[in-house]
DNA sequence: GTGAAAAATTAGGACCGCCTAATTACTGGA
DNA sequence: TCCAGTAATTAGGCGGTCCTAATTTTTCAC
């Protein structure tokens, strides 16, 4: 019934998984139930019991002590929530004045309470931008996600400028130095 | 341990337990269960069972079989709710285009999940203003709220010329009908 | 190919927040 | 004053999400 109108609406823990298990499983690969534990901060016993539940509810395939799989369905689910919370980001940073190492934490809490019309109008007054504060791109809201081709800055011959693309560190400290340096999408750096 | 940095975090439950608490029993008064029951749109026993939670941790005063009433603590945390609500509001009508019939429901959902940093950023954007779409006072992050005074415009004599101070529908078919008359917050309205 | 280590699952339990049904307490009219 | 109606509470359950302990399955090194 509710699929009818696309989606039933899934609970915070459930969104929290299916966002690290599509993180988890790139390309068709599988993602293991210790590696989600990890991620999740959860136990595994807590993990394979969410996991039986998830797979029920038809969001993912599991292939008891193999892994798991997104199915349509959860990678639709998953992909929603990586838009939310990189539009948030990204207008966190445009009109907030937040930078780029304390956004993830507030986004991560707000993906969850946003409405897709409160989205929709963030990423409008932002100009649809395809790309949040730290390059990863924003999939449409169509579950479209550009699959962005960068080389990791270490495999640049020396010598060569090249533009940052996008910075995947983490940790607010990393992220902190590197805005230092003026390490951040957009730059133009030549390898030494 | 907790009280130590002021609150320690509360449930979404909670925090629209007190939010309601706080609206109901005005001026040292007293909210009843099932007033409580109906705004929440809850059973009375379940709100008996989380009354008992709440006064276990200090958040309310309850007198089986004859009301409860937020302690100070109580009384803060529910401030602070409102403060977050009517920021959202203000906020979401001020820079991102709702319309004031539209964001109740979006600040509640929000409300649970800004960070108290979001919420001073926000207001700050907005020139820290003292009341929200509807002409409702927001209080201060100290907990301060305004008492405001006004005369229902039923009770305004005809031939006088008022200003509009607040709008205390909640239906938004209702909003959308004053707006288009223009009697918001700000209007100068003569009775006839 | 086997046995120990690692990974995953099952078993069993707790807490939260909700429910319905049953019971108890209060209140106001006759 | 007493009793009926109303309000509130207690009793007992359920689903969701987490946990630890015990068990099973897989994997890998020898």
């Amino acid at each position: 019934m509710n699929a009818a109108i696309g989606h039933e609406p899934l609970t915070r823990s459930v969104e929290d998984y299916l966002k690290v298990i599509y993180s988890l499983s790139p390309e068709g690969r599988t993602a293991s139930t210790s590696d989600i534990a990890h991620r999740l901060e959860l136990s595994a016993p807590s993990v394979s019991g969410m996991i039986k539940r998830l797979s029920e509810q038809g969001l993912l395939e599991h292939i008891p002590y193999k892994g798991v799989q997104l199915t349509a369905e959860g990678r639709r689910a998953a992909l929603r929530m990586i838009r939310r919370h990189r539009i948030l980001e990204a207008y966190l940073v445009a009109r907030l004045g937040y930078t780029w190492d304390a956004v993830h934490e507030e986004a991560d809490r707000l993906e969850h309470a946003v409405s897709e019309g409160l989205i929709e109008r963030m990423a409008e007054a932002l100009g649809n931008p395809d790309a949040d504060p730290h390059g990863e791109p924003i999939p449409t809201a169509e579950g479209w996600i550009e699959e962005i081709e960068a080389t990791p800055l270490a495999e640049i011959p020396a010598g060569e400028t090249v533009e940052i693309r996008r910075v995947t560190a983490g940790d607010p400290d990393r992220l902190r130095y590197l805005a230092s340096i003026g390490l951040q999408p957009g730059a133009l750096v030549a390898v030494v």
